[in-house]
DNA sequence: CCTTGATTTAATAATAGTTATCAATTAGAT
DNA sequence: ATCTAATTGATAACTATTATTAAATCAAGG
């Protein structure tokens, strides 16, 4: 049973070496259709298994929905992005030898350990310094939600309240706070996606501003 | 919107506490429902959603297909084993200060990071003392695949070639191999549930044996 | 060069886990 | 008790992944 070096393979594999990025199932089936345009997502999903299982890259286990993939196979550690979900290499000289990754701990035979961080990437931090809040751990993981303000919820609030777009002097009246900061919330909001504005000067709630509210 | 402590929610929130460990919503399913056999999956996945975000629970973000759920929301690391995937806490006192948990890494702003511990827990220590080869972290994870002895793997093609159930005294002729020594490899294959036995002393290959010979 | 037999592919169906939808029910305020 | 929005059970839909299958591709012999 030997195995072939097709060109979707030669080209599943060279742009996740290309890429230093730990790219996703579908992200590398985007990244390869542009050269392959007839190329399946199946025969990336079965490439990226089987050279995983050949030990030529490393299926990661970090957390969430989608599985990652990384070209390069020696243990290493992570850090996720809160925001955009971007996964990275960290190496830390000094932690691995301070974490113990072989021993016993609470009766478990440890044969192995990871350590996964999680925070804001360069990118992140320049699109969103608007975050506020550091509960990024109150689940126990680093992805909570942006959390909203008090006063960012009541301008959701009034714009969901009227139909249509309004404007922010009408916000303003509806919520009874000053026009001015009203102004840089929607502006805010707007960076963030929860707002957009169909009509120059007119603002209305986006479908992803509505589910941010409820939380 | 008010939120309202319905039965089915004060009966999944109080199974989760009572149990220990770190429940899937399928298992949390199967408990909550001895107790009312009509509840609904979606009723589970949702209360653990709305507790979760609540902050009464937290949605852990460990590696693996299923989510799991804690009723101990406090920030900790934890510990999986990587046969029975069974998920536990892990205090190691000494790790939280000199793992730094906040900062800036690699350009990254550190809000949290979590430490996860791949191994074998005492029951699976016992269950499973044939477990050969360290190679867990092979993959960057530490769920690495039950390794199989080339003996293992010849006995099991024997069973996969012969169809319908053989003898132990069949497989020991068809792969030249010692009749004392194949009854032993059966009786360890059928202990992971790669070989079961439909008839008394006649053996076969189960599914999961066939997946297993794969790798 | 052409057949043979195996691997691999594209397309697509199937699956697992989770989330959304919706009519019926129900908690909790009035 | 009445009313109303929150919640439920049932089920459809969705997302990420895996399995299936017929056709395409390749390696090696004749």
């Amino acid at each position: 049973m030997p195995v072939r070096m097709t060109s979707q393979r030669e080209i599943i594999l060279q742009e996740l070496q290309k890429s230093r990025q730990h790219l996703t199932a579908d992200e590398l089936f985007r990244v390869v259709r542009k050269k392959m345009p007839r190329i399946s997502l199946a025969t990336v999903y079965r490439n990226l298994e089987l050279l995983s299982e050949a030990g030529v890259i490393a299926k990661l286990e970090v957390s969430g929905r989608q599985r990652h993939f990384d070209s390069e196979v020696v243990g290493h550690d992570h850090v996720t992005c809160v925001l955009c979900h971007r996964v990275e290499n960290v190496r830390l000289e000094g932690i691995k030898e301070d974490c113990p990754s072989h021993g016993v701990v609470d009766g478990y035979i440890i044969k192995g350990r990871r350590l996964e961080f999680f925070g804001l990437c360069p990118r992140c931090q320049k699109k969103n310094r608007a975050i506020k809040g550091d509960d990024t751990m109150g689940c126990g993981c680093g992805c909570a939600k942006k959390m909203l303000t008090d006063e960012q919820k009541k301008v959701l609030q009034a714009m969901a309240d009227c139909d249509g777009p309004c404007a922010a002097k009408d916000i303003a009246a509806a919520t009874g706070l000053d026009a001015k900061m009203v102004s840089g919330k929607i502006a805010d909001l707007k960076k963030q996606g929860f707002v957009d504005s169909p009509v120059r000067c007119k603002y209305g709630i986006t479908a992803e501003g509505r589910t941010a509210m409820k939380g």
